[in-house]
DNA sequence: GTCTATAGCAAGATAGAC
DNA sequence: GTCTATCTTGCTATAGAC
């Protein structure tokens, strides 16, 4: 595709104007996640985030008119980088239920150990202001509709309710991030035990082994 | 227990200032899980409270030193709550497979439809501030191992590991606040169907029907 | 681009009259 | 017990110098 302009390239100290402008806007979002993580949205300041990422708190300004829209582009990027996580870890694999098994996993290691964007776009989208939430949810829903579709296609018992099967291991898989302790069983660990559990509800006709 | 002061009576308007007090000590706590249900408890604020509570803010530390222990005390009441409707509704069931469904209904009803002071207690524990955690984590985790000894003490297949199983099923009732829309099934019905999820993991030997 | 300085406001909490 | 009045602090956001 010639004459795109990737915005994604490897950062290099000091070159153009372009670039650099992007590092700072990535340096305050990421002192944002850490922060909003760390103390929820309402309690975190734009003075601690602004101090975080090496300037001053009317600095930040420059780069974005409101703390508000911090959190958005923040979510956007915390989207962004989920979705194409689990993407790449079922382009990997085929059957179907090896397929639900590594998107678990890769879900489940960004939600506990991808940092702190992931961890802001999983909390709870009721606690935000109307005005900040209607911008959110369409994000997120996107994303759980991927992984839905998923879980649709997996080789499961026809007397098994899939609507609700759905919500049970999304839930299960989101709320993760209320109980887990780092140095305990590892993600990817999680994700298979997880889908131990619900190993006898597979098809015995195909069962995706 | 002769002597024993009992601080559950029923109230009556109007009687011993004793009741009186206790009156108003609950109307607080009622506007303040109405509150931080709304708002979330940093957003939430103490003039909000105390004028829902029908007083100015001023008036609220005299039943109360801060709003931390307004908190306190709202999860303390939350908890005992749930923990009061589950015991309640095992009560009436024998069979270890039903005394489940009748847990899952009764926790369900309690955070989807049972008030503010249930879905404050759901809320995510990580957000507030550690000082406050540590006194309310504990409440938590009492009335959620309550919760998994009757699950493990449910008739399920050998091959399925109860603790992730336990993890499952709590999160999936506990994410439930995040989707549950009123007008939407009931949550009897939402604990039914997710019953009906995990009954291919039903030990066939003695499955509670 | 980043700073200093500050406007403008809302928060939690306290003191003392009644 | 509840009020009014206020203290103190912290916040988001803006203005303008450099």
């Amino acid at each position: 595709m010639p004459f795109s302009l990737s915005i994604g390239e490897k950062s290099s100290e000091g070159s153009s104007p372009r670039l650099k402008r992007d590092n700072r806007r990535a340096q305050l979002l990421d002192a944002a996640a850490r922060n909003f993580r760390e103390q929820g949205y309402t309690a975190a300041s734009v003075r601690d985030i602004a101090t975080d990422a090496g300037m001053k708190a009317g600095s930040m300004y420059y780069y974005f008119p409101s703390k508000a829209d911090l959190l958005i582009a923040l979510h956007e990027e915390g989207t962004r980088r989920i979705s194409s996580a689990v993407n790449k870890a079922i382009e990997a694999e085929l059957k179907p239920w090896e397929r639900l098994e590594a998107a678990m996993a890769a879900h489940l290691e960004m939600l506990l150990d991808g940092g702190d964007y992931a961890q802001v776009v999983v909390r709870e989208l009721a606690l935000e202001e109307n005005s900040i939430r209607v911008r959110l949810v369409p994000l997120r829903d996107s994303y759980e509709a991927k992984f839905a579709n998923l879980i649709d296609s997996s080789p499961i018992r026809e007397d098994v309710p899939r609507q609700y099967l759905r919500l049970m291991i999304l839930g299960a898989l989101n709320w993760s991030r209320v109980w887990y302790r780092p140095g305990g069983d590892a993600p990817t660990s999680i994700a298979h035990e997880f889908l131990e559990v619900l190993r006898p509800l597979a098809n015995t006709q195909a069962n995706g082994e």
